[in-house]
DNA sequence: GTGAAAGCGCTAACAT
DNA sequence: ATGTTAGCGCTTTCAC
């Protein structure tokens, strides 16, 4: 294989031990020796073996991060933050996933490459509460997303439901009244929209109206072209919305697309609010009013949490902090006085 | 720590190699050998310690795969692709990304995680031939983009040159006459933009027609807001190009957002061609027309090279293989007769 | 078909 | 301040 801290120590005649000392900056040794070492491990071009020195200290300082799809921004600017996040801790990231699908992620949270991660930080979709409490893996968990658990992992979500009340509340300060939900789901009640939708419900309530649930747009995926299909089928079956709340960004756009299509002025005919503020929305021709949760903030807690439960630092019971997020209004649900200027970038 | 062979081996009342016969599924053994076995294997819940096989084996199953940035969707939907591509082959992905910054790359490609990762596949932006030649690191290295290197290395790229005049045909086509490049670089020769660059100055010479270098923008980075700025920059220096061909979707995306928000139409007043395919492109207001490197194959190529030169199957010379692309026409190219329906989703 | 023992490269006790 | 040694958990000869 390669030069071992062995060869080193045959070349610089002195042990294995103070080869190892200055490998890892230990304290006592004479700067001369140190010299001495360093010139053999340059002329051998030594490079430490760090599966060794993981098999030896019982960890690798290597996370995991599993999230649905990296075609959705969301998660890949999240992703992104949590490299940085992980990197100013010395851990590295090893990215994963799941593609939606219950089995891999149950897959992933059972053991994802054994030994091999310290730790793991899931975005799941499908995982029920029974799953999670099934987990015989030992190594730390982080989850993250809008699902609610009840299992002993910390977890890391803004609060949803507040957010979209606040979202909702945006709209009907502007005098909306019609306002539809794209991006709801059938069948369990846990679904990831379960608290968004609720967001949606409750702040109509306080305003005094009637949710009407006919303006619940059930939808396969989250992506884009579920967005443009809900829509459509949303107006296919006759109702005319005067304002949209999307699940996600990237329902939104879709929606977006199907109105701009239909002749739909936005937000003239019908506003548009969308969740994640993903750089997209920015550059919609009409942009788009978002909820912007901090992501940097949830990487960095994320990361953070497992980093103490792996160092054992954490207490026993699971932490829920709640990071913050903002509404950004921006075109899709302001009137233009004439023609349209952006006025967030 | 947790369950070793040993443990399992003192239970079943067998040797370890026996045990290790059944773990690795090793053909000699006799199905009640096997039972027995197995039985303490699932009492135990005993899980093979990578680390200990990767230290013992040489080789850890790990890929790295580093690219610039995941906020830009064409390395986020790549990665996405490598991550699938190399689970085919058994290979876990371990992903960074270099924020574009040389000195990432040098160190990314100098051996990101010695020993743990057993190649690498790195997309560069700044990274020389010298730099390339200059490595020390034995793990095999795959090149991915847009850059040239005279560096012993495999790289995976479509042909830029061809794909770019087949995109300027396409506008040429359409009668465009002053069509701008948006998304140079200064200084250096070998910027990643040289040959989308190249193939606008050779197809707009094959038409006869005279390179105008005034229409040639030049940008800090590659992202929206660079190619927003970009078209900015253009207009106010007073050009009027009838056509803008940007070095990929994000500064095309951009450059839209720029166009539209001081009242030009797209395609009537300009026409707009991208280059990637990111899924956005297609839910624009006015879609992007594009061009669409096959990237199902780049990340297959890639990772079948790298796991080819892994097995040392691979011959000695570097493999420039040529994934496929197409030219997706969209909206932003597409006189449209009356109100716009998409033709491509 | 199964067992015994060596060793992958490193770190951590312990010794000097 | 530096050297010696055991052992992390596994695979791999080589016996039997």
């Amino acid at each position: 294989m390669g030069v071992s801290l062995k060869d080193v120590a045959q070349r610089a005649g002195v042990s294995i031990k103070t080869v190892s000392n200055v490998v890892n900056n230990y304290q006592h040794v004479t700067p001369a020796m140190r010299a001495k070492v360093q010139r053999a491990i340059d002329e051998l071009g030594y490079r430490p073996n760090l599966t060794a020195r993981h098999l030896r200290k019982g960890r690798t300082g290597i996370i995991a991060l599993a999230v649905p799809e990296f075609g959705n921004p969301y998660f890949a600017e999240l992703a992104g933050e949590v490299v940085d996040a992980a990197a100013r801790h010395d851990y590295t990231v090893l990215v994963d996933h799941t593609a939606g699908l219950r089995e891999k992620e149950l897959l992933v949270s059972q053991g994802f490459r054994s030994h091999v991660i310290d730790g793991l930080i899931l975005s799941p979709i499908h995982l029920e509460t029974e799953d999670l409490m099934a987990r015989t893996e030992t190594a730390p968990l982080v989850l993250l997303g809008e699902r609610e658990y009840e299992a002993p992992y910390d977890h890391i979500a803004i609060d949803n439901v507040a957010a979209s009340r606040e979202a909702v509340r945006h709209l009907l300060g502007l005098g909306h009244r019609r306002i539809a939900f794209l991006g709801s789901r059938t069948g369990r009640e846990r679904q990831p929209a379960h608290l968004r939708l609720r967001g949606w419900r409750e702040e109509l309530a306080a305003a005094g109206l009637e949710p009407d649930e006919s303006l619940v747009v059930v939808t396969d995926g989250y992506g884009r072209e579920d967005g443009a299909a809900g829509m459509a089928a949303l107006l296919d079956r006759g109702e005319r919305p005067d304002a949209v709340f999307a699940y996600n960004d990237l329902i939104a756009i879709g929606a977006m697309r199907t109105l701009t299509e239909r002749g739909f002025r936005i937000p003239e005919d019908i506003a548009v609010v969308g969740f994640d503020d993903i750089e997209e929305s920015r550059y919609t021709t009409t942009t788009l009013t978002t909820i912007a949760p901090d992501k940097e903030a949830i990487a960095r807690l994320a990361v953070d949490s497992l980093v103490e439960r792996l160092s054992g630092e954490a207490t026993a019971e699971p932490r829920r902090p709640r990071p913050g997020y903002r509404l950004v209004v921006r075109e899709s649900t302001t009137p233009r006085p004439e023609s349209g200027h952006t006025e967030d970038h």
